[in-house]
RNA sequence: GUGCGAUUAGCUCAGUGGUAGAGCGCUUCGUUGACAUCGAAGAGGUCGGAAGUUCAAUCCUUCCAUCGCACACCA
């Protein structure tokens, strides 16, 4: 009867039971979504300084990748970090309809439906793919949610929105009116599969070893890997020093017997000839290869299409007319072994042809009128800003690649010829071909020649969008978000899109606003398996990050892409690895239940004694200066490995084991190692939060009042420690 | 061809001018009153090879070997 009655322990049941991600998790996000918080114009207390981020939108065309997942935790770590450390932080999000790589997977659903888009009414065809991507972009947007991004879903845009395709056309209207603009006939790398042109950016090279014929033509051998694009060939070309040569003048005229007939071949003295090259001597199809094409237009020759759209010989070809190039080529051989003219074959011959980046089919070079950027202005102004250091890049590597790339750059063709993309605004005249950007769809005749003119029927490439990105969704130029929040803090995204995405977000950026739309570059590799191989569906060894999620949670998934993840080198993902942070999740709860089953009668403020200030002082502050100090390089990896250790090896396996005795000591001992827990809890679970968001805030929900003090209720927007 | 990077424990990878670290795996023991676990101890590496700078190099310099990536080009 006279027994203190005993204190109730504060332990929520919850933590009785091992850390179950998965009964958490959306609870957690939802509680973060309706706070508001997400959007900075809702965050609490006076903040000035701004940070902001654009998320790069994911594309709205299946499920995100392990690489998806990478990238919304680098960026939400960096957001969270600088949310708790009271800036005005925004993360824009997006998606995008990233028109020629949907229209890819279309096709393909659509060949899996025996359907095919050249049978499909242009109109049709583009709703359906609108709706696909629509219901992709909602099934994406909860993948994102999932994996815990802070990002303001009200500042949310679509890359097919009308903020985005006004900001676009007036670009475009803005490259003519500065002579930036042009269309013109130039060397395209056409896929005859997917029937567009591609940039130089979308071709891949494959090292081949084909045959290289020689063939007797007229007075010359002439070396080449393919006959089939002979036909037209009325040009010699050898280089004007070539000693073995300079019997014949240029522009001399002879007459030779050829594939189907005598023709009259034209003598050309040109500097791109490599006498070291098969004989010296080459014939020329400027239509079909971009030096040909070069020396045909500085010496104004002729030339002629040879192979068609679909990559069959055209009429030029007399008998082989018709006919798929690669079937032509040895019948065309044969025909001239039979007229005596093959001279020899040599069969190992290596060279690499570029392949469109989607199908690996060869490339065929055509000639096709499309618009044109002329981006050396553009790239001079880019090299000023890095030069001034108006932005930098996280990695050295990465700028030395920029800077190669953008001192080498050339014309950038934005035309592509697929159905789904931003329109280009443009008239066609039909008379004389010259093209005019109509943005407020007004002109009818050409200006040039009055003939009648037709609606430029090709899309833009999506990059040429993309890389106004920034614009759009600050909603340049009078949009309130602009003028807060642009420049942008931080451009986080993968290596891979150095050259696509953040030269060109740079060059236009800085073209439309005068500023770079960003101050700083960060690039992450790539993610690999465990083995270090490219993750691939044929290989089946495609890590979805929702099956991860599902088995060990969001924030081990976080962590595991975190930890040891060098800026801008690859990394591999090893589900082993993932598991050890699931397991430290369970720790952490575990030094909650710990410190909340031995504190219930906690009651500061109360005494400290020498030996706990000591711990603060000798090792939580430093611990917090450290990682602060990893946080400011944006080495995120080194921090979470240290945050890691020190919960781990001294918070739990040191502090905890020695707080055993003291907490059974003296009543002043008890309080000062009670407050001591507290702090080390309240600490690690601060530093912890960018990381591990999840199980951090749903510790912090159930923390009792006695714990948390003056804490706000929300652990989002807790202060950081400082140290 | 041009540029860039890598080579550290069985595997996958961090790291540092002063005789090496993580995760997983392996061996032994202990624990189940914070921990569907955890703890302790251990085996395992002349940090690719050679030379140089330095009191001292895995970390800097040069060369070599092997692997990889990016860009560009080819009659």
């Amino acid at each position: 009867m006279s027994d203190t009655p005993e204190q109730k322990p504060n332990i929520p049941d919850l933590f009785l039971k091992p850390y179950d991600p998965g009964a958490h998790e959306a609870e957690i996000y939802k509680l973060w979504e309706d706070s508001g918080y997400f959007n900075p114009d809702n965050l609490p207390g006076d903040r000035t300084e701004t940070f902001s981020i654009v998320m790069p939108p994911p594309n709205a065309n299946g499920s995100l990748h392990a690489g998806h997942a990478l990238f919304v935790t680098l960026q939400d770590i960096m957001m969270r970090y600088e949310r708790m450390k009271g800036k005005r932080a925004v993360w824009f999000p997006g998606a995008d309809h990233a028109g020629f790589e949907t229209q890819v997977v279309y096709e393909k659903k659509l060949e899996k439906e025996g359907r095919s888009r050249f049978e499909i009414e242009p109109e049709q065809l583009y709703q359906e793919t609108l709706d696909f991507t629509l219901s992709n972009k909602s099934f994406m947007e909860g993948q994102i949610r999932s994996l815990g991004a802070s990002c303001d879903w009200s500042r949310e845009l679509f890359t097919l929105d009308s903020r985005v395709i006004n900001t676009v056309h007036n670009t475009l209207k803005k490259l003519e009116d500065d002579g930036l603009l042009y269309r013109g006939a130039r060397i395209v790398n056409w896929c005859p599969k997917h029937q567009t042109s591609l940039s130089n950016l979308e071709t891949l090279h494959d090292e081949r070893i084909d045959k290289f014929y020689y063939f007797q033509y007229g007075p010359f051998v002439i070396g080449t890997a393919r006959p089939e694009t002979k036909f037209g060939d009325k040009y010699v070309v050898m280089h004007p020093d070539d000693e073995r040569y300079k019997e014949y003048t240029h522009g001399q005229q002879i007459e030779v017997e050829w594939i189907n007939g005598p023709i009259t071949a034209t003598v050309i003295k040109d500097e791109a000839s490599d006498p070291e090259m098969g004989s010296g001597v080459m014939t020329i199809t400027p239509w079909h290869s971009g030096i040909d094409f070069d020396i045909a237009k500085r010496h104004n020759l002729d030339y002629e299409q040879i192979i068609d759209w679909r990559g069959k010989l055209l009429p030029i070809a007399d008998e082989f007319a018709g006919l798929n190039i690669k079937e032509a080529r040895e019948l065309i051989v044969k025909k001239l072994d039979e007229k005596g003219l093959l001279v020899k074959i040599d069969d190992k011959y290596t060279h690499s042809v570029p392949c469109c980046y989607k199908c690996e089919r060869e490339i065929e070079p055509q000639v096709k009128e499309q618009w044109f950027v002329d981006m050396k202005p553009l790239a001079e102004k880019a090299l000023l800003a890095l030069d001034n250091k108006d932005f930098s890049f996280v990695t050295e590597r990465d700028e030395r690649v920029f800077r190669h790339w953008l001192s080498n750059i050339e014309d950038w063709n934005i035309s592509r010829q697929g159905f789904w993309g931003i329109s280009i605004p443009a008239k066609i005249c039909t008379a004389c071909g010259h093209g005019m950007v109509d943005i407020d769809n007004t002109i009818t005749s050409c200006a040039k020649c009055s003939g009648e003119v037709i609606v430029d029927p090709d899309k833009f490439d999506t990059w040429f969008s993309s890389g106004q990105w920034p614009l759009c969704v600050t909603d340049f130029p009078d949009g309130k978000d602009f003028k807060n929040f642009y420049p942008t803090s931080v451009m986080e995204t993968g290596k891979d899109l150095i050259f696509f995405w953040v030269s060109r977000m740079i060059m236009l950026g800085i073209y439309r606003t005068g500023e770079v739309p960003f101050k700083k570059v960060y690039m992450h590799g790539m993610v690999r398996d465990k083995h270090g191989k490219k993750m691939s569906k044929s290989k089946g060894n495609v890590i979805a990050p929702s099956d991860i999620q599902e088995k060990y949670g969001t924030d081990a998934l976080r962590m595991g892409l975190v930890v040891n993840n060098v800026p801008g080198t690859d990394m591999n993902l090893d589900p082993d690895k993932i598991n050890a942070y699931k397991k430290f999740a369970n720790k952490l709860w575990n030094i909650t239940r710990f410190v909340l089953d031995n504190t219930p009668d906690y009651n500061p403020p109360v005494d400290h004694t020498r030996e706990d200030t000591d711990y603060e002082n000798e090792y939580l502050h430093p611990m917090v200066a450290d990682i602060n100090d990893s946080m400011e390089k944006d080495r995120f990896d080194l921090a979470a490995e240290k945050i890691y250790h020190f919960v781990w090896d001294h918070f739990a396996s040191l502090v905890i084991e020695e707080s055993k005795p003291l907490l059974a000591a003296t009543p002043t001992e008890r309080a000062s190692r009670q407050r001591l827990l507290v702090y080390y809890l309240i600490t690690s679970l601060k530093t912890l939060h960018p990381f591990m968001p999840y199980v951090t805030e749903a510790i912090w929900q159930e923390l009792p009042k006695n714990i948390k003090g003056d804490e706000p209720e929300m652990l989002m927007v807790a202060k950081w420690p400082k140290n």
